[in-house]
DNA sequence: AATAAATGTTAATCTAGATTAACATGATTT
DNA sequence: AAATCATGTTAATCTAGATTAACATTTATT
């Protein structure tokens, strides 16, 4: 793997844990690093998914295509986050979700084959994933407050505040889809809130 | 703490990695058991999550109070499950959530102060807490998916199968906190149900 | 530059679910 | 047994957000 890129991860890893340069090597030499273009899949509902991926650049939509053929967007995952469906990648089922790239992506990805093994090689590794896991929890967690406790605009305003990055970067459809609304609602949000500023 | 009690929670942990006798004195040694009384409070929301709780007897709900006074209920924890506000312990922050007990509840509570020692003195639980949180992290994500994709009474069937023994101990209003609508339109939902069997 | 494809807007109409309010039942306390 | 409190039901009215459809703008492709 490139050294750079590699350097990213770990040192997105350091913030959370101390890692010796032995276990630096050891880590780097079990995961693999990847381009993807724009509108290529890392995960397919319905498939099996294999890896869990640390975007060192570029955008992905995370989504399900329920009974309906609606489209719902879970998260977006930009630099410096997390993607893959971690309830396939764990119980190595079919996957509920979709991972697409929204702009050519870079990851690193640890496959499910070597993941035990890296545990095993690396123990506070399991440490390092505990945390960022608790994190995404308790987030996820507030975000099922928020879709019931705050209109659609405030969840809007929220998201712009939360993520003013992705906002820009991602069509106004998906945010719409993420936020749980129509394209049509989102428009209209939008252009009350120009009123009322 | 009283042995048989602390053995629900020693097969509930081997069921995701194998403790040494050693191991379980250990756990046992440093964690407390504590029983609640119906409509007490494990946690209020403001004051600082000290405990990660497992439940060994009883049920509590997991609420939020929005600025409008309402109450969001964002889960129910009866036997062999796990409470807390989970991002107030992690980071020692003001509870977004509180914790209370719907019936006579009997806990064994994991304190702040001693889990850093724990996982030092066990590290298998690294391993086993980051499994029960992905657990729980996907399960999250799900729900999300379904606030958005599912009709109320989708919401409130799927409930209903999932979870048949929290249905019949809880109050219908709850259960409709839970689901994100009001009381009175899962009533109604309910008389549709029947009418339609 | 012209065309097509993707994205965004506006407005009319419709509906799932909220709100309000009155009443019913059941459990607890005195 | 009466009274109080918690829980559940029904029905009328209201509203946030969906649906439909027509059009506008921006971006990509030839």
């Amino acid at each position: 793997m490139i050294k750079e890129k590699g350097q990213i991860l770990l040192d997105y890893i350091n913030k959370y844990v101390s890692l010796s340069e032995a276990e630096e090597a050891i880590l780097l030499s079990m995961v693999t690093y990847r381009k993807y273009l724009k509108g290529q899949f890392i995960v397919q509902q319905g498939d099996v998914c294999k890896y869990e991926c640390f975007v060192l650049s570029g955008c992905t939509k995370t989504f399900h295509i329920d009974d309906e053929g609606q489209e719902h967007i879970v998260m977006f995952s930009i630099e410096d986050w997390w993607t893959s469906d971690m309830g396939s990648f764990i119980t190595q089922t079919p996957a509920d979700y979709n991972v697409q790239c929204l702009e050519k992506t870079e990851m690193i990805m640890f496959s499910h084959d070597i993941i035990e093994d890296l545990y095993a090689a690396i123990p506070k590794l399991e440490r390092f994933f505990r945390q960022i896991i608790q994190k995404a929890f308790v987030a996820s967690q507030k975000r099922i407050v928020r879709s019931f406790s705050l209109s659609a605009k405030e969840r809007y305003v929220y998201f712009r505040n939360q993520y003013p990055k992705i906002e820009q970067r991602i069509p106004q459809y998906m945010i719409a889809s993420y936020l749980g609304i129509t394209k049509e609602f989102l428009s209209k949000i939008k252009s009350q809130l120009i009123l009322e500023q």
